[in-house]
DNA sequence: CTTGCCCTTCCAGTCACTGGAAGCTTAAAT
DNA sequence: ATTTAAGCTTCCAGTGACTGGAAGGGCAAG
């Protein structure tokens, strides 16, 4: 099938699928008579899982090494397992991160009457640098 | 005083300074005599103000446009309220959504006994598309 | 035979920097 | 006086993960 299919059928745009073979993330797809790149079910159903761990925000790098996992049938579970508790760790500093943020911000807007009036406790909060509590 | 003195003080860099000024986020720095960039106490106050407000998780446009306002002694606070209350709003969406990830990815690391075996519930999982699930 | 869609490659832009090269000035140490 | 080191200047390139667009070729239907 050809790459508007394969994007159809995977979830993923054309462009991305390009973008991935020319980073190395897949193996450079088949090619058909006319130079149009050919893909099978198999060639999807890899696009699909790419597009399911991007989906859960691992990183095109870490990916590429689940898919290499994906593929070896050797692989040890502990391998994987790795990979997906550092991505788990790093999701959940960045929530914690994001937390403090909606802690300070909600307090700042709070605090603002928000009315046709200069005077704004969130620009003062800005400007004396409110964040460093964090 | 010169911009290392001014990234020090203000705690960017001098390649962000540089960067802001290139990009219209702050106004084009004195020059001294020999060339150099040559910054007062207030640039240094505003700059700060910028860091402080990057920090907030503002972009740069949004930085920009608080820059204005706080320069601005007649502006009406509800206009700071709006730009924070929809950054706030932002920032909440994506904890949501961290928060989503972050239980599926959990889930699939508890699942997974992470020894020699080559089986795997996480690669299974990412196969089969656990997130759509969200 | 032409319309219109699909495919190809390549280049540029996004966001907010960061790194590095090449070439100044200035200050300190010898 | 000289050398070295640091700091400044500009400009170009790279990051991550795409996305948009231009220029050109392929292919089926009307």
């Amino acid at each position: 099938m050809n790459i508007g299919e394969a994007a159809r059928r995977s979830g993923l745009s054309a462009k991305t699928i390009r973008y991935y073979e020319d980073t190395g993330l897949i193996a450079p797809a088949a090619r058909a008579e006319n130079g149009y790149r050919d893909y099978s079910d198999t060639d999807v159903h890899k696009l699909r899982f790419v597009r399911h761990a991007r989906g859960l925000g691992f990183s095109v790098d870490e990916c590429s090494q689940l898919l290499s996992l994906y593929q070896d049938k050797t692989r040890q579970s502990a391998d994987v397992k790795a990979i997906a508790e550092k991505h788990l760790s790093d999701v959940e500093d960045k929530i914690r991160e994001l937390e403090e943020l909606r802690n300070t911000l909600s307090h700042l807007v709070t605090c603002c009457h928000g009315d046709t009036r200069p005077d704004c406790p969130i620009l003062e909060g800005i400007a004396e640098g409110v964040e460093e509590k964090a």
